[in-house]
DNA sequence: TCATCTACGTCAATAATGCTGTCGTAAACC
DNA sequence: GGTTTACGACAGCATTATTGACGTAGATGA
C-alpha cells in the first residue's frame, strides 16, 4: 500500500516508565486493541460478500436474513425479528424483496395458523451458499493461521461479548445442531 | 490438510457411520456459528455506546470517528478515510458536527500545511473516554470470563479475519503503543 | 516559474437501512 | 365474545453510505 505522508506510525513514541500506570496502560491498550480488531474484522468479514450481493441488488440486511433464515429453516417472522433486533418494518421491505424474487418462501405454521414460516427455496439455498462461501474462506484461512487453541479462545471471548439472548441462541443448536439445513452434501 | 478443530465441544457423540461426512458437516457447522458469532457480539459491542450516543443526538459513525482520532491524534484526513474506508462525503458530515460541537480540533499540518490533522479536544475525549467505557466493560467481562490464553486465540483468529491493511494497522503501535490520545488538544 | 498533482472541502442527488406510529386482518386464547 | 397475538402495510423520517462534479490552497517537479 502506498504510504501517505501523515503517516500514522509515527506518531509519538515516548514512553513513561512506571510500573503501576504501565499495567493499567497495558490494560487498556489491550481493550483498545480488542475495539479495533472487531472494527476491522467486522468490517472485512462482511465486505466478502459484497461483490456476489452488488451484482444482485441486495444489500447485507438481505444477506443477514438468508443466513438466520438458513440456519433456521421453519423460522417465524417474529423469531427472525428478535434474532435480528429491527423492527418489523426494517424486516419487511428486506423480506419482501426476497420472497418476490424467489429466494424464501412462506408456509403458514401448522400449528399456529397466524405465523409465516420462513423458508429457504432452492435458489435462495443456492445464493445463500454463494454468499456463505465467500465468507467461509476467510474464516477457515483465519482458523487455520490461528490454529486449534486459537479458535477455542476465540469462541469464547466472542460468546462473553455478545448478550445473555445471543448465548442462548448459540447454545440452541448444541444438541439438535443439524436441525436448521445442516449438511454440506 | 488444516487441522479442523482443536476440540472444541463435541458436537456429535455417536462416532456414526460415515465418519467422513461428519467431519465436513462439524466443519461447516463451526463456520457457521462464527458467522453467528461475528454478527451477535458486533452488534452486542457496538449497542454498549449507542444510549450515551442517543442522548447526545450522534451516532455510530460519530464515535467510530472519534475512537480512531483519540487513537491516533494528529491524524490527517486522508489517513482516518482510509481506516475507516468510507467516502470524503460520508466522513464530512460527521467530522462536521464533531468539529461544530466542539469534540474535534483541526491543526494545519507544519510539514504539509495542506492538511488538516485532526485530534480530539478535551471535551473529545471526555465522550470518548465515557464511550470506551461502556465497551469496556463488555470487552473486560468477555476477557475475565475466558481467561488469558483465550484472549490470545481471540486476538489471533480476529487478526486472521481482517485484511493486510488492518493487520498492518494493527502492529501499528506495537512498540510506539502509548501514542495514542496523549496529545493534549 | 508554470503546469500539475495532492489534500481537503462542498454541493447535489441517490440508495440502503434503520426508526416511529398507525391501521387492518386473521387466528389464538381465556 | 372480547382481547391479545402474529403478521402485513402505509406514511414519514433519520442516519449513513454512495457517485460525480467542482473549487482552492499548497506541494512538487520539469
Amino acid at each position: 500500500m502506498p504510504e501517505p505522508k501523515g503517516d500514522l506510525k509515527t506518531l509519538d513514541p515516548k514512553s513513561g516508565p512506571q510500573a503501576g500506570a504501565n499495567l493499567l496502560f497495558l490494560r487498556e491498550e489491550e481493550i483498545r486493541a480488542a475495539q479495533d480488531m472487531l472494527f476491522f474484522a467486522y468490517r472485512d468479514f462482511t465486505n466478502a460478500a459484497d461483490v456476489i450481493l452488488e451484482e444482485l441488488g441486495l444489500g447485507r440486511a438481505h444477506h443477514r436474513a438468508l443466513h438466520f433464515i438458513g440456519r433456521n429453516a421453519g423460522m417465524s417472522v417474529g423469531d427472525l425479528l428478535s434474532l435480528l433486533r429491527i423492527t418489523k418494518q426494517s424486516l419487511s421491505r428486506v423480506l419482501n424483496a426476497l420472497i418476490e424474487q424467489g429466494y424464501v418462501a412462506q408456509i403458514p405454521g401448522r400449528a399456529d395458523r397466524r405465523q409465516r414460516l420462513l423458508a429457504l427455496t432452492q435458489a435462495g439455498q443456492d445464493l445463500e451458499r454463494r454468499l456463505y462461501e465467500r465468507q467461509r474462506e476467510r474464516l477457515v484461512a483465519a482458523y487455520r493461521e490461528a490454529g486449534g487453541p486459537a479458535v477455542e479462545g476465540f469462541r469464547r471471548v466472542m460468546r462473553g461479548i455478545m448478550d445473555e439472548a445471543a448465548r442462548a441462541y448459540m447454545d440452541r443448536g448444541e444438541q439438535a445442531a443439524r436441525a436448521p439445513r445442516a449438511r454440506p452434501a
